[in-house]
DNA sequence: TAGGATTGTGTAAGCGTGTACAATCATCAT
DNA sequence: ATGATGATTGTACACGCTTACACAATCCTA
């Protein structure tokens, strides 16, 4: 305590700023400067309070001067409403969820609400870790991480009915979910290449924890399976691009074949580079690569990549309206059901 | 396939688990059940506190049977520390944040902190956006966007003493800082480029109201300055592979140059293949062009751009080096410097 | 065995708000 | 003129937790 440095010992630089290291001021305090009583401030800055609007003006002038705002956490203690909301995320260094993330970050500060990050892909305990964001008492939980299952999530926040991202249909009434089925437009994907005459495939797929990934090669499996045909190689990947980019070499060397699907685009570009520059292989030419998400980089000149596209506005949009819903409802559970659809590159 | 749910209640399905919309427990109804007192359940969760091993056990064991955590929320208001950090980007949609920003949520997940993110890019009242946060007695404040002045978030965080992520040199008391500098790298880049005979530089900046942009073009200048050179032609985008596309086919149509330098790796990713594509020339043969950032996507086989690249592990060991001084001691202000590098790339 | 030190627990007072309820006061119809 | 009415504001408590203080029980030392 003796050593202190910094501004702390300059009374004199008194600009019009609020000086820094000045303890935060509270309503009773304010109440004092402003000749009212602490219930006069709160109603002041509650617009539906019933207060006279001189007053009104006048304590709102005294708070700016003062620098004075209402303590969010003390407000959310008393109000049993915090207006925060976890978003449980994988990793945001995929594209694909940084940009639906971007999108759904807007829409939520547009709403006063505010967004906590959890990214559990490489924490050892995710569980502990949620249950740290449930005890902020968060508004709402998104769930768009498919490595914590959804029981975990609703035993976590008993007092929140979680949005949950999945791809299977759920049945559970204690969440409200969103469903991505990619079955259609793998359909369609399938169909054109095969009409293009190719018959082998492989798929690539993302992490073996995920179940989201399954569905995703199931939807693509059975397309196949329509027309008489299965993955005659598979590999596996972790989602990143160097993963793609190795595990593409591999199978190309050990298999013959002239399509792969991939579990994400990201990886399914790394394919494609593994493919022209290490294996001399022509994309589209001697081998066709479909990626999956529809993130915008995949549409870049430099990549065209085909893909199984989600709509990302839909799909933000839906969580949104979830959201709604439940701040008006709490009590029923919905659920929401997106397709995908083919976006057409050159390498397929 | 036959799934599309609306709002169904099923009141019938009761699992073993925490039923659903069951009211949080507080920790005096803990107490009674535990038969202490709550101030001893208060105890039992916090580690140093003196409590009886047995005693604490029990109410652990009790606690965990009901499902009861201490409400961060309430501890917070008590202790005046939140345990919240607020993160302000310009939008994760940008590579270069969100791979920066990944890292750091690990590095404060692990502390037990939690972020709270804004993002500004396309927030039209930024400042409102940032006050809303500050209400929530956040315990630090990194600001990574430029578009919002060091003196504002001062102003807003009387209380927190924020860091900031700048080009400048700052010599502001109330806030700690970490300064990129990237003159010497750029200086190299500059040399190398040079060195290969291009003499007709042409810069292509981002966002118009960033003043990162602007040092970072400085850099550059400044080293084609030493050497008798300077910009040939100028364009500005906004730090989108689009913007880095249509901007560089303007530019390369209306100005003879040999070399683009960028403000960042998207946009120069969107350059060469608009110089590609486009405009049919060969990158580098005939035209050499350079990023920044260092994003892990630069280094791809089907960019591999050159890049003035920032040590990404060391600027978010720096922030939360940062943070940890600032839960030390409060009242000191710090500064970090970090240089750039030259990555080196087959686009110039 | 006494007296102090140590340990474990309860009591009560906050932390900074929002709000039900009471109180005040001006307005207005009778 | 008077009581009813509605608009404002003050008082007091609750939200769920931590912690200073008090107090009882146990332990140690001489």
């Amino acid at each position: 305590m003796e050593n202190r440095s910094g501004s702390v010992l300059q009374p004199d630089d008194t600009s019009l700023r609020v000086p820094m290291n000045k303890k935060r001021i509270t309503s009773r305090e304010l109440a004092k400067l402003a000749g009212v009583s602490s219930a006069t401030i709160s109603r002041a800055f509650s617009p539906e309070s019933r207060i006279g609007s001189a007053t009104r003006d006048r304590i709102l002038s005294v708070a700016r001067e003062h620098g004075y705002q209402p303590n969010a956490i003390a407000r959310s203690l008393n109000n049993q409403r915090s207006r925060l909301v976890a978003l449980v995320v994988n990793a945001i260094g995929n594209p694909c969820e940084a940009e639906d993330l971007q999108l759904l970050v807007y829409r939520l500060q547009d709403r006063q609400l505010l967004p906590i990050l959890l990214c559990c892909a490489d924490h050892e305990d995710r569980l502990q870790l949620i249950r740290l964001a449930s005890t902020y008492q968060v508004d709402h939980v998104v769930v768009f991480s498919d490595t914590v299952s959804m029981q975990d999530a609703v035993d976590i926040f008993h007092t929140t009915r979680p949005i949950i991202v999945s791809s299977e249909p759920l049945d559970n009434a204690d969440v409200s979910h969103i469903r991505i089925d990619g079955s259609e437009a793998a359909d369609q994907i399938i169909n054109k290449i095969v009409g293009d005459g190719r018959r082998r495939f492989g798929y690539l797929s993302g992490t073996a924890t995920s179940w989201i990934d399954k569905k995703r090669k199931a939807w693509f499996a059975d397309a196949l399976e329509k027309r008489g045909l299965t993955f005659v190689a598979e590999a596996s990947g972790d989602y990143s691009y160097d993963s793609g980019f190795k595990e593409a070499v591999l199978l190309l060397r050990r298999a013959k074949v002239d399509a792969i699907i991939c579990g994400n685009d990201v990886m399914a570009i790394g394919a494609v580079d593994a493919a022209r520059k290490v294996l001399g292989r022509r994309v589209p030419e001697d081998l066709a690569i479909v990626g999956q998400d529809g993130i915008a980089m995949a549409a870049w000149e430099s990549h065209d990549l085909t893909t199984l596209s989600q709509d990302h506005v839909a799909f933000v949009d839906s969580i949104v309206a979830l959201i709604e819903r439940h701040e008006k409802d709490g009590d029923a559970s919905h659920g929401i059901l997106l397709e995908c659809t083919a976006r057409w590159g050159s390498t397929a």
